[in-house]
DNA sequence: CATGGCAACTAAAACGATCTAGTACGGTGA
DNA sequence: TCACCGTACTAGATCGTTTTAGTTGCCATG
């Protein structure tokens, strides 16, 4: 409970016996000092331990020294899909040899994400966010650039042109790795179990599927909340009928070990009778018996990456361009075999 | 790109005609204006969206409007166990219905932990901060506490007197309800395979099942990293032994699918010739098969109530006092039964 | 020797709020 | 009538930085 006054540039600059203005060349690298000056003012600001206001930093119009992170899930389902841990691990792992720090916010709707955005612009609270999950002339992009705020998108795709950049994962030949590979086990029909239609890679995914069908494959997409509740459902109603599908593609791996439990409730062998396959990885995917056979993405690297590439967005005055991001590898397990 | 020039007190205080002073009475429903400016005042600034600058109130020493979290694990691992996000997840619910952020840091160490409180509290980052994971005598909390930051522990039981309240779960009713159940169930030798001592809710735990002893159970800890293979490698040592348990407990559910993936691969059934059992619940508990038994610890809950405990402490000047959180209650399913 | 230029500083404004001290005005009581 | 009080305000200091516009003193140049 002591006071423990904070120490400011003005302390500093009395030790010194220079003036506040002459501190702050000195802390922040600018010309204005001589050397040695600079050398005398380091030290005693690190005697002191002085640590710079960021409110103060802020206020001034400089960098808050925050980045941002809006998720729009109910809070309730943050914690069953791995990818929001991970991305925010790798953010974390990005950011870690600096002292920036990030702001998390679960938000309802997309409204309420830009509303977010404002005041975190407005109120000068971050320098940047990431944007996750984007969707097609989506509205977030429009009212960041709008507001003149710093963005990175992690998507699918490169973003347009003049648009915040976008760290991407090639969506589309993770999935033509996953269902080709599927294919030349023999399989003939094939059902993908995904989220709602307006994540982007929902759709693109399924595209990829569907460009099998004139090589006489049957496909199918089913579209649920995600959650294990409906992926189990449509297992089900998929396993119950005359002509099954042989190989079962799920957009999570939550959604996969629901839909094994599926399988070995109505006793169906896999990978004997049937395939299972899911679009994401996790430590669980390797646990759960047979093992799960998955596109591996990296997505604590993706985090990484979309964060340094934020950070030097931040410090540069043009737009930068995208990247692509950690190439999603097919990790086969147990799960998957030759078509009977 | 436009510009999209801020909003401020002073532009209000132009538009109602009269002093900045005045306005800051109003947005803040202090006394010193009369009703119908105040009203005038309201609308106007409702009419321009104005939003309050966190950075102008941390500056002038009120609120920073924002809490904070650090995460002391490996970066890698964090996405793991569920703990974590369902943590956050509860935090956030905390948060919802106000405005104020929630800063997340992971750190490596106890000593990074603390000066990342220093850092954020005399930087005016963050009014407050989450402190999980308390040990005994605990460095963090003294720091916290000398510097006079506000803080709310997640811990297994009340705090001292006059220092930061705790949120906490009764961890050793808990232990009891679980390891008494299989005791009732007939089991005579029962195995606990944990995280690192330091946490203290594993020497707790630990210490409730060695309580068993002079009732004549066997009964033994075993001391992992909380990874999967450690976990895996100890219950193949367990099981490979002349004298099995017949009843294994793990201290997270990643660690209890691990084991149950062992069993699967030695042929052991499960009920039938062995129990297994978790300390923490998640989906994925549910899903495995067979499904495991586990405490299932509102740890969503656990956060929303640390956070608005948190947030009346940002409010009082007094310290409060510790409140006991979600009692865990008992999941039994598929993978306890009666030893044989 | 006047002039200009440069390096090394200083002084002070600015950022957007909060908060304290002060003022103007109307009403009340003696 | 005068002292006094309360209400509704205003003016201006304050927080800790950054940044702009000077101000020195020194040296080189014509």
């Amino acid at each position: 409970m002591t006071p423990d006054k904070r120490v400011t540039i003005t302390d500093i600059a009395r030790l010194a016996g220079v003036s506040v203005g002459a501190v702050s060349f000195a802390l922040n690298d600018r010309p204005g000092v001589s050397d040695e000056t600079r050398k005398r003012i380091l030290a005693i600001a690190h005697d002191l331990q002085w640590q710079p206001s960021s409110a103060a930093r802020a206020l001034v119009g400089s960098r808050a020294g925050v980045i941002g992170l809006a998720v729009n899930r109910p809070a309730r389902t943050l914690g069953t899909e791995a990818f929001f841990t991970d991305l925010i691990a790798g953010i974390q792992s990005g950011l870690s040899s600096t002292h920036v720090g990030m702001h998390l916010r679960l938000v309802a709707s997309i409204d309420e994400e830009i509303a977010l955005y404002r005041r975190w612009h407005s109120a000068h609270q971050v320098d940047g966010v990431i944007v996750i999950d984007p969707r097609e002339d989506d509205p977030r992009l429009q009212a960041l650039s709008q507001m003149g705020a710093k963005a990175v998108v992690v998507g699918s795709h490169p973003s347009a042109e003049g648009s915040a950049p976008t760290v991407w994962i090639d969506d589309a030949q993770a999935a033509h790795t996953l269902f080709d590979y599927l294919v030349a086990l023999g399989h003939q029909r094939i059902a993908y179990i995904t989220g709602p239609a307006e994540f982007e890679h929902t759709t693109l995914r399924a595209g990829v599927l569907h460009q099998l069908d004139p090589r006489g494959i049957h496909t199918e997409t089913i579209i649920t909340d995600f959650s294990s509740e409906r992926a189990a459902d449509a297992t089900r109603r998929l396993l119950s009928r005359s002509e099954r599908p042989t190989a079962i593609v799920y957009d999570n791996d939550v959604m996969a070990v629901a839909g094994l439990r599926v399988t070995q409730e109505m006793g169906i062998g896999v990978p004997e009778a049937l395939s299972l396959a899911s679009f994401d990885d996790s430590v669980i995917a390797g646990l759960v018996r047979p093992s799960l056979t998955c596109l591996t993405r990296d997505t604590f690297e993706l985090g990484e990456t979309a964060t340094k590439l934020l950070l030097t967005q931040i410090d540069s005055p043009e737009p930068l361009s995208s990247t692509s991001g950690p190439t999603p590898r097919l990790t086969v397990r147990e799960s998957t075999g030759a078509a009977r």
